[in-house]
DNA sequence: AGACATTTAAACGTCTGACAAATGAAAATT
DNA sequence: AATTTTCATTTGTCAGACGTTTAAATGTCT
């Protein structure tokens, strides 16, 4: 295995590149274990450090893990939903948070994709998911609340929601949008008043998901994002008169 | 700055995440630059080796970016949504492939998003969208076009859809599924017959696009669904029976 | 003074060689 | 047979060196 000399490229970018066509191609399968890092510096005729940074790039994204000792070295991992969904979240609130991404959109998008759910959430959702949801809803209902902890039952809750639709590509999918939410909510101070508006919206969700009325929910949701915004366009007034 | 010697992870990984939160957490700002892999191999109290393993597991999530020459070295990264876009595509593709997510499931969740943006589609597409979805079709219906070249347009004819929605964020959150399918209905194989059933759906479709006919548009990507998930099956017991 | 060429220092990219630490297999011992 | 010891392998870390790139600083000429 040789590189080529002509890309301008560092040499560690093209054989972590090298390696991870390897993975997404099926050259390389789950479980299987990489040369040793002194062996790839011969492969490819580079150092041994080179090949470590190569190797951290591929550790960075999951693809592979490695192991110390006799025996040990770098394995293909198995890249699990767990995982992904932890990449995408970083990867989404940076991508909202360094691009201006607006109120607006975020949460047009969030609702949008969470309308895409509900139709199946009604037909698969669980007792547990239902008592999930339920238990938030109690926890959203407390006066002491602070506006952190409200904001992560809200998302708890709305991801409760995504994972009764029983996909686990679509939980995988939204995970991201909503939790990337997240720091752009909590800059909404949310007064009793909307608390508790947000909260009946939440029972009528739960309550629709339980009766299997897919529409329902998804009539609730729209009216959730319609207040959602008018909280938001608050927030953006009271920033610029302030 | 020091790291935590009681943690059990590797050096790397414990100064990766160290500047990993200072970027998440605002504390070092878009394009501010860091501190040389001289200077922050004193601060850490490593070697520079050490260093730029972390940085190279920074780089490799598209957090950083390095230069090199004087007044050169790490900056922090402005992550695009074309970065994310590929992070995503390939992270969905290894999590489709490596955990045996069913043709069924990656379907439902494909066609639950897009349906998301349908109605969005319709009031916001421009000429621009239009004319490239029918440019889609129109290559889908050269009679010489390969297997692949036929799933390149159909991702292609897709994402334009997506795109129509006018929400950056709905595209990013969706190019990952919709590319990540690629593979699965590569394995499908598209009968003479097949492909014009699916080119006369995708024409309905850019018709009610134009039309700015939402419903019009969930209706036909429901029935593409249905006609993709036939065609699945009938792979399916084609391999069985083989 | 201004335009162009040269020098130079800072920084990353790579290499070499070394040692420590972990780890599982094999050998030795009880 | 069970336990302990040895041992080879492999990753993790370090120190030092050299090449390459790059932009700023300096010098030179018109």
């Amino acid at each position: 295995m040789k590189i080529d000399p002509s890309s301008k490229a560092d040499l560690s970018a093209q054989i972590a590149k090298a390696i991870r066509d390897a993975i997404v191609s099926g050259a390389l399968i789950v479980d299987e274990r990489l040369p040793s890092e002194a062996e790839l510096s011969e492969q490819f005729e580079v150092s041994r450090a080179t090949v470590r940074e190569a190797l951290k790039r591929l550790a960075a994204q999951s693809l592979i893990r490695t192991q110390r000792g006799a025996f040990g070295g770098a394995f293909v991992n198995r890249l699990s939903f767990e995982e992904a969904y932890g990449q995408q979240i970083t990867t989404s609130t940076l991508l909202l948070s360094m691009n201006a991404v607006s109120f607006e959109t975020a949460c047009e998008a969030r609702f949008a994709l969470e309308s895409a759910c509900a139709p199946l959430a009604a037909t698969r959702r669980t007792a547990d998911h239902l008592a999930t949801m339920r238990a938030e809803i109690f926890r959203q209902t407390q006066p002491g609340l602070s506006d952190e902890g409200w904001c992560a039952s809200d998302v708890a809750f709305h991801r409760a929601l995504v994972d009764a639709a029983g996909n686990p590509v679509l939980s995988y999918q939204l995970a991201g949008a909503v939790e990337a939410m997240q720091p752009l909510m909590n800059m909404i101070t949310f007064t009793a008043r909307s608390r508790g508006k947000i909260v009946s919206l939440h029972t009528k969700i739960v309550d629709f998901c339980d009766a299997g009325d897919g529409a329902g929910i998804e009539e609730i949701l729209e009216a959730l994002a319609l207040y959602t915004r008018q909280l938001g366009q608050e927030m953006a007034q009271k920033k610029t008169t302030s």
